[in-house]
DNA sequence: TACATTACTAACCAATCAGTCAGTAATAGC
DNA sequence: GCTATTACTGACTGATTGGTTAGTAATGTA
């Protein structure tokens, strides 16, 4: 007798009916996430976020009042909460500003790009167009935040003048085109890779940082190899 | 009164219930590609499809057996039957390898990557997960001769001298992510870009295929800067 | 033990949409 | 004009699924 079942076999009934109000929120946002990133918002069924959290369906419409608002607590669980402790990191950050940039993408991928929260993202650029409420959401949640405090740190570069006054909004943009480059090769086009073959995040960020560092170095060249298109700015 | 209007215009009765049968196919391609772009697969609706294509839902049945099949057949008629032409202007090209990657991307550009048929490229990226069947034809169809299209190139500068001898699907993984990054600028990622910023698709491979090129060249530097990750290899 | 509260369930509704088919009308052959 | 053929239509079916709600059972209080 396997000892699991010691106090409750002949019925063999798991506890039916459970009354944990505090639990279910948890359960099943972390079901949820699971389920919209591994099948997508659309083809994820209520049904199934239910089921994998152990309640019916009805419980999860008595948690979340829609889909859409059940999506957008799982975003503001996983990713947007977290700017405010992010900001703060960031108002009292001591270095270089290129230092900065390096640990930006660092922490990046530690709490967001190497976990299960990175799917949103793809699944964002995959079906964004298909609920603009959602993409809106997303935009003012996450998209903007993010790309203030890129922003931010660029400036910071400029004013104290250890980057070149290029356009702030180029960069940024490289900075994020690298970022979604990282989250695909994750969670989509596997399909295009060979096998399983998969790029090493460390040793792309770093060498991404690095790339992005001397590009706005003041020193290296003369030439505005960082003014142009994100083609040159945030690839080269 | 409207000059459209001026032989038909009592009854009002635009030409309803016309035969032509040899026209049905071409215009429903061509709604069924504005569509699968505009939409993606799963949100299509068969009956916009004929709406657009003017018919009723019914006809298109008529012409392709499931929404799979017109969805294969999109994929045939404006990607994967270039690649026959495609594969006969590269056997005879006379030129410099580094040329012929150039070419290559340039050709790709013109012929798929400008045209709505990228939209289908940046739809495999979003849905492909959730139908394997379609997956695994436009693996068959498209992403299989691409990929050998594009090591032939590779192949073919190693063994003229002209290229060194590195990973050669590390070097084609990062010609292709280049491309992706390409279509997700044009189709997908405008949302996460401030206004209506886009990169200049020209300057970008232009840019990325004297990178490859000089990253791929005997001559620069002894150290392998080619043969690590795609990271290292596709983007420095 | 009796009662009140409420977390939870399961059956249900309504909308959507791929795919079907009986019937209609445009054309071709005579 | 008459008949046969067939391209085409549109109403229908069945499966799916987001969302609702009447009812059930676990818990707290006395």
């Amino acid at each position: 007798m396997p000892l699991s079942q010691i106090c409750c076999e002949p019925g063999a009934t798991p506890p039916k009916r459970a009354r944990r109000k505090e639990a279910r929120p948890g359960e099943l946002l972390v079901a949820a996430l699971d389920l919209f990133v591994e099948k997508g918002f659309a083809a994820t069924r209520m049904e199934e976020v239910a089921e994998r959290a152990g309640v019916s369906k009805g419980t999860v419409f008595l948690y979340f009042p829609s889909k859409e608002d059940l999506f957008k607590a799982v975003v503001r669980h996983n990713i947007s909460g977290q700017f405010p402790q992010w900001n703060a990191e960031f108002e009292s950050f001591q270095g270089s500003s290129a230092d900065m940039l390096r640990y930006c993408m660092q922490t990046w991928w530690d709490r967001v790009g190497a976990t299960k929260a990175s799917g949103i993202s793809k699944l964002m650029i995959s079906e964004g167009r298909n609920f603009p409420e959602i993409a809106a959401f997303y935009q003012l949640e996450v998209v903007t935040p993010g790309h203030k405090l890129i922003q931010r740190v660029m400036q910071r570069g400029i004013d104290q003048g250890e980057f070149r006054a290029i356009d702030v909004d180029q960069a940024v943009y490289g900075v994020i085109a690298s970022m979604v480059f990282l989250i695909l090769s994750k969670h989509s086009i596997g399909m295009c890779l060979k096998d399983d073959m998969t790029l090493d995040p460390q040793a792309y960020i770093a060498c991404q940082a690095a790339i992005f560092a001397r590009g706005l170095s003041l020193g290296t060249s003369p030439e505005a190899q960082f003014a142009g298109t994100p083609s040159q700015g945030g690839l080269q």
